[in-house]
DNA sequence: GAGCAAAAGGTGCATATACACTTATTACAA
DNA sequence: TTGTAATAAGTGTATATGCACCTTTTGCTC
């Protein structure tokens, strides 16, 4: 009787195997990629640190240069981030007077488009992100670099 | 008088080349490893629903498991994430029982373990994120997976 | 042993992220 | 034309992230 109680709390007692455990670790594609995006962003947030930018902001400015004027849902898309995230993100630069929010012809959607103070503060932050890349590429090396970002991009693109 | 005006003022009107934003875009690291990190967490965190887990909390259980008893610090070390960060994510796991935090031998450190609710959830996650991981590695095919995942870690690494 | 430097951790603040739910506007069909 | 479905966006809530600053404890030196 002792023994069965025994046995049935042994049986809580479950574990996953120290092996299994570690294995996960090496190898989980999610927990090495969130681990690499911690280093590698508070590197370009450091390398960017003079400008008064950060990496995710300075991003955010780039794609509104190239797609405005856009809506919050197409530019959501672009850079595959939710619509609610994103609308939170550019309401904070359009609060540092850096991004301009406007009514689209559709009133449904925002017209956003960078202020002048957006489009100097990119200019500003350009040399930074250079020197920036320019040392993760000389890391890593040109070839390296190249199969990783295609790596990466495969990730973006999964059904 | 008025032309040298205008010059003054087409000063102010500086804008980053469309090319150039266009090519950030297309290389930034660290903005494309963000963009593939929130796919990558979102298609994860789908897997393990049913476990009541998120990634980030799985994979924290599961760093725990190999290394504990563990300080925050150690932890923090050991998986790259800033230790007042991880101090909240344990706190959180914390609250939710999974976690035990008690005074180390050196009253300055907290002692992380699993409790028996923690190892529980664990096991019950695995075969989910396993199926998960299946998913990645068959759609990106082994060797470009490896070649990955190594890449990934050459930016950890980042000096 | 007193005092001070170093180490470990916590708190305040700010941003990033996304799901569930709500609101406003438009499009469309009966 | 009217009522309803679809679309675009905002809000509530929760977690994740990290910097600057603070508190507690330890170790070390005189």
């Amino acid at each position: 009787m002792a023994s069965e109680k025994r046995r049935e709390i042994s049986t809580n007692l479950e574990r996953l195997p120290l092996e299994t455990a570690l294995e996960m670790g090496k190898t989980c594609t999610c927990f090495n990629l969130r681990k690499a995006t911690r280093r590698v962003t508070s590197f370009y947030d450091a390398a960017l640190k003079p400008s008064g930018l950060k990496a995710t902001q300075m991003t955010l400015l780039t794609a509104i240069r190239v797609l405005e004027p856009v809506t919050i849902k197409r530019l959501a898309k672009a850079i595959v981030m939710d619509r609610t995230t994103l609308s939170r993100n550019v309401s904070l630069l359009s609060k540092k007077g850096m991004i301009d929010i406007e009514p689209g012809d559709d009133l449904r959607t925002r017209k956003l488009t960078l202020t002048e103070h957006g489009h100097m503060a990119l200019v500003a932050a350009f040399p930074l992100w250079q020197k920036a890349q320019g040392e993760i590429l000389k890391e890593l090396g040109t070839d390296r670099w190249a199969s990783l970002l295609e790596g990466i991009s495969d990730l973006v693109a999964l059904t």
